[in-house]
RNA sequence: GGCCCUAUCGUCUAGUGGUCUAGGACGUAGCCCUCUCAAGGCUAAAACCGGGGUUCGAAUCCCCGUAGGGUCACCA
């Protein structure tokens, strides 16, 4: 029998780094086993059904990399494709119905007309009792026929009969073998009371077990928060006489000790919206993204991170390779992954080290694709036109390989370019007043020495440099006064190819500007 | 509260009774390299939740605590 495994997202609008590291497990098992990976839109609440918040999951998925076999169709129309098509939900209320009139005709689900208060009152008397309450519905020990005409009559929740006395046991593939006795576990609703065009939609629980016989899946692989639902529907795979797939839970996510909730996402801190305007974003704009937060995909996405990196990266949170290694390109994980070496516990959501791993990534990254990738957040921040003359590509490839590795990010391109890409440098005030007036003097030597300078490479320019200032103090002081009057900033890639990228004319223009802030302040007089 | 799950450096993890004076990585600190910043090199600080067993021997097995978490919906 081949492998088959699913993801089973609820449209939320947004792609969650949690629920796609469980896809991520769940995709790697799969292909690791020359199975099928499917996708199924769980939208059994109509509340959550939206179409257009399933097009952002989708989009990430498909970012990621992590293709489906069978599943909704990529661009979010609402169409399936596979051979067990549709693969939502909601459009299959059809076979849940059929389903559950199978168990009620049967004997094995029922009617319950207790009322709410009913049930209210029981969990109450029972909290006094300190024992646990456990809810069995009015209609339980009914004929069955009787039952079928009753809910014709008069539709009401429907509920599964759960056998008493019994202990449900399963061997999940990380926790072990987990032992529940049914006498803990309530009748569970599986259709839900006659909504206002009476209809009775089916409960989560019971969908998914619908659908995943009816898929022919062979392996839930799914958060621990399901858990202690697993046994509950272990017996509605026995109702419905199918076997139970294999199970594995794996483990929460957390963000600095609490589990990465889907419904508190915690709000951006000033330092992250910093980094998000740092790639072109204005306030106004990012108001309305509240998709834009560190529990989601498309954050990472949008600061210019490698999917692969961030693969990478969940991949390792909770599950290891051997005992050292830390990069793991995705062909590597495909080749090792098993159930057996996931974690058994929580794993915190380490942003650093998800940084750090993009670092690795991004030196593996041509320069023509950094320039590449990177134009979005320079157009954004409208440092090139659109299209991008040659001209420009070019400098923007003289600029990423003059950076090398300092850009970890794509939208990092934008610091690096924006100087010497701007009309005129902006020019940090302490900047100024540390680095170039102490050298204003030495600086201004030095721009005879450049306006004789050929050809203006670096090579040349360095030892232009090194003649003009032997000594380390003065040759450092000159470096940082040049690096300053031409970025206006004390921070940067080599400045001999800034220099030589800048060329000479902007450079003695630069120094020239430069030198006029800060060789005539008196001339300014201070704020009254 | 009932039921269930989990517990190694700040964080991610290795470890399945002796090779553990507990390994790797991120992060942190220091030094080196160096035109600043990155990158790189070297070094350092940093952990087996507590208590009982079992055993010649326990991070590893058992029990009891403790702490954290999940779940108890006509949400998924």
């Amino acid at each position: 029998m081949t492998v088959r495994t699913r993801f089973a997202p609820s449209p939320t609008g947004y792609l969650h780094v949690g629920g796609v590291r469980t896809a991520l497990f769940n995709w790697l098992f799969a292909r690791r086993h020359g199975g099928q990976f499917i996708l199924r839109i769980d939208d059994t609440d109509a509340a959550r059904n939206r179409a257009e918040a399933v097009l952002p999951i989708l989009e990430g998925f498909s970012w990621l990399g992590l293709t489906w076999d069978e599943g909704p169709t990529p661009d979010g129309s609402g169409d399936s494709f596979g051979p067990h098509k549709p693969y939502f939900q909601s459009q299959r209320q059809d076979k849940y119905l059929a389903a559950a009139m199978r168990l009620l005709q049967e004997g094995k689900a029922y009617p319950d007309y207790t009322s709410p208060e009913e049930q209210e009152h029981r969990r109450e008397l029972a909290q006094r009792l300190r024992k646990p309450y456990v809810h069995r519905g009015s209609h339980r020990d009914n004929d069955p026929a009787d039952n079928v005409r009753l809910y014709r009559e008069r539709p009401a929740p429907l509920l599964l009969k759960v056998p008493e006395g019994r202990v449900v046991r399963f061997h999940d593939h990380v926790r072990g073998l987990v032992e529940v006795s049914t006498d803990t576990i309530r009748d569970p609703v599986l259709l839900r009371a006659p909504d206002d065009q009476g209809h009775c939609r089916a409960v989560y629980a019971f969908a998914t077990v619908v659908d995943d016989i009816d898929f022919r899946i062979t392996h839930v692989i799914r958060a621990e928060e399901h858990l202690t639902n697993t046994p509950v529907q272990i017996l509605i795979y026995e109702a419905l006489g199918a076997t139970p797939p294999e199970f594995a839970h794996i483990p929460l996510v957390y963000y600095k000790g609490e589990k990465m909730s889907k419904r508190k996402l915690p709000p951006l801190t000033a330092d992250e919206i910093a980094r998000l305007k740092a790639c072109g974003w204005t306030e106004e704009q990012l108001q309305g993204r509240d998709d834009l937060n560190i529990a989601t995909v498309a954050y990472y996405r949008e600061l210019g991170y490698l999917p692969a990196a961030l693969i990478n990266y969940l991949v390792r949170l909770g599950w290891s390779l051997d005992d050292t290694s830390e990069y793991i390109p995705l062909e590597v994980a495909l080749q090792h992954f098993s159930l057996e070496r996931v974690t058994k516990a929580p794993a915190n959501f380490d942003e650093k080290k998800l940084y750090w791993l993009q670092g690795e990534y991004m030196k593996r990254v041509p320069p023509e694709e950094k320039v590449e990738r990177g134009l979005p957040y320079l157009r954004r921040a409208r440092l090139v036109d659109d299209p991008v003359s040659p001209a420009q590509r070019q400098r923007l490839l003289q600029i990423v390989e003059a950076a090398g590795e300092r850009i970890k990010l794509f939208s990092d391109l934008v610091q690096f370019a924006a100087p010497l890409l701007k009309r005129d440098p902006d020019y940090d005030p302490t900047a100024l007043d540390k680095a170039l007036r102490p050298a204003a003097e030495l600086l201004q030597g030095f721009r005879a020495i450049l306006a004789q300078t050929h050809p203006f490479d670096a090579p040349t320019l360095e030892n232009a440099l090194r003649m003009f200032a032997p000594e380390k103090a003065p040759h450092k002081a000159l470096v940082a006064a040049t690096r300053v009057a031409v970025t206006g900033v004390t921070v940067g890639f080599g400045l001999y190819e800034t220099l030589a990228i800048l060329g000479k004319e902007e450079v003695l223009r630069r120094i020239d500007l430069a030198l006029a802030r800060v060789m005539a302040p008196s001339a300014v007089p201070p704020a009254a």
